[in-house]
DNA sequence: GATGAATGAGATTTCATTCAT
DNA sequence: GATGAATGAAATCTCATTCAT
């Protein structure tokens, strides 16, 4: 009989069990009311165990690897609604321009159906910096996102869809001013927030229209 | 350019020595410093006060009357050098049209000349809910100034100069945009500011302008 | 070898499946090899769980009554070893110095053949006072140990094999410098742990030797 | 007016009040206690700072930059006041083998002058591994010791004061077994260190001791 | 006016243990 | 028999603020 086996083992990382999933996702959940209501600083552990009905801030830990991994979490799911949200209703256009309106209005109507969504993924992206090791990525793959979009628009100057202008400007443009209104929703709950997207969309229209005969 | 008094303290309305008023400066500069660099989450007085070179936290405390205070004078700040800086260039302008040009790139200008006071003004503003006492007391400010500047656009709009939109959409969309670019330029070192302020001004312009014969 | 049954359960005094003493002996195991690596205090169940592959703690909480209580099988696993591999070859000696080299050196070659069990057996035993109820009882068995060897030596002294010399410093000279090599070894990987216990032997030898005519 | 000053100052390092030493040093004082008393890992901040009579953990956090720290000064303390009392009696003699005598029996007077400080020097180099940056020094520093004093040996062997043997075995040997009388003291109260020390020193001069004519 | 020292609340995290299934 | 989930205590650390000098 000799010492054996020194390095630990490690279970198939993806393996999950329901109740297991059921509570991520749930307190996931609470963490995007939470960040949305109280801002990304205020949402402490305690407040979102609260939330969500836990007893203990320890159940939070004991599901996540920490904050960080929290917060991941919270990404993704906003990431992954947006996305099943918004591209269907992007790709069933077929001209730039329409894309291009329908990108805006998707996004705000998202906002209208989701209202917690959107403030809490801007909340946790601009109070992110280099730190926090695992979350700087999704900064990253904002950035990625953006450029892709701002392809996109070259494609459509090329076709001539789109007068010449600088596409990373103009897509940074759209971004700033959809979360303006995300956050204005946020302080107006009055706000009609569909009709804003109305607006932008048209903004933005006029804003790349290729004017030239 | 000097040490403004726009905060009183408790007892002596707008009575504060010369020192005591560098001191306060100091610390605001500090502040905005510290803010632009680590974000506001991680600003602590700790910080700040390492960062102007004092020994104890205490110093802080002892000149503002909270963390709120200190922030509300980063706003005041801000604003000032905003103002001082933007307003006669704004107003060397005639038409509508150049004004809201103007009124972008001056703004981006300072930007590049101050570069710490606009993400520090825009961390302090998105870190800030209903709480915080006399700070909220600032989205208002940020909210009138919006409300005038929808107004100016809106004369414009009387006097043919803008076509019919939504003015105070358009006036959110401009400031998202504008912030944007505040956050790129932290994220991009080398990025074109002015350039990104041509742009900005250009697609303002058509998104703004009167197409109506 | 067997798992041992000298640890009983509260109602059933000595019944034990073979399962659950198969598991008992796995968790033993990982929890000699985990203590041994990183430390008692860094020897949480979580670890060693990890490490013996099981998914949860409580399988852990389940199978013993408590820290103590694995720490104690800990303590009894690797006294088993150690007694079983260094007794018979003690044994095969027969004059009182050679025995004395061979407990030296049997010691050492024990760590040769467990580089593990030795380590974790005297962080247990440095990490434990007179708290954790049932665990020093073996701090007490040690020092018995300990008591049996200088009895040994004082016979060895009585027949004029040894000098005069006090046995209970002697015994426990002999012991801490054996420990300091197993505690070496783990910082020094190359370093030669037989040619140790063949100086250590030598150092004894000449420190117990009885030169007067 | 430029944005200036973008990194930190920082005060001269040694610079440090009369009573911020005082309180390191009561601090310091408690630990080195409480970790003799309870052990280095029920030697929690809370321990400590009621040990001291302070009101609160966080003093302990305001006066060191963490556990690390603390245990360093404690590593640091003890040294000093070792070095201190062991050198000049060691200086004291010239000969190799009163040295080394005077080397162990010093060692363990020192014991009975400072019954707390060994144990604490003892339980915090055996609780630190790699981990915990700045302490892995500190077990780097006795190593070294333990080099100089086996060169020291060397020299006595080159000279004909000693036999042949691995002088770094021996040196781990002594400090093997003074670490074990450190340990029995704690145990034992009523202990004779001083006895212990003589028959240290008898039985590592018989061991060293060069027996060719 | 100024400062170092102290404070206590609150944050995240880890831990051994218990419980329902 | 076995297991994943839950728990609450305790640990370290940071923070804004207060106080005595």
């Amino acid at each position: 009989m000799q010492a054996s086996n020194s390095s630990d083992k490690q279970d198939a990382p993806g393996a999950r069990t329901f109740t297991e999933s059921a509570r991520r996702a749930q307190i996931v959940a609470a963490a995007i009311e939470v960040i949305a209501e109280v801002g990304y600083s205020k949402a402490s552990f305690a407040r979102i165990a609260r939330h969500a009905g836990l007893s203990s801030t320890g159940m939070i830990s004991y599901h996540f690897a920490g904050k960080d991994d929290l917060m991941r979490e919270v990404v993704v799911e906003v990431m992954r609604v947006a996305e099943a949200y918004m591209r269907p209703r992007i790709e069933a256009e077929s001209d730039f321009s329409a894309r291009l309106r329908t990108h805006i209005e998707s996004n705000l109507a998202l906002l209208v159906e989701y209202p917690k969504h959107l403030p809490a993924l801007i909340e946790v992206l601009t109070n992110v910096r280099g730190d926090s090791a695992g979350l700087g990525e999704f900064v990253g793959v904002t950035e990625e996102m953006n450029r892709v979009l701002a392809e996109r628009m070259r494609e459509g100057q090329r076709v001539g869809a789109f007068r010449e202008f600088d596409a990373d400007v103009m897509v940074h443009a759209m971004r700033g001013a959809i979360d303006e209104v995300v956050g204005r929703a946020a302080r107006e709950p009055g706000l009609d927030v569909t009709a804003c997207g109305r607006e932008l969309a048209e903004i933005f229209d006029r804003a790349t229209r290729n004017t030239a005969p």
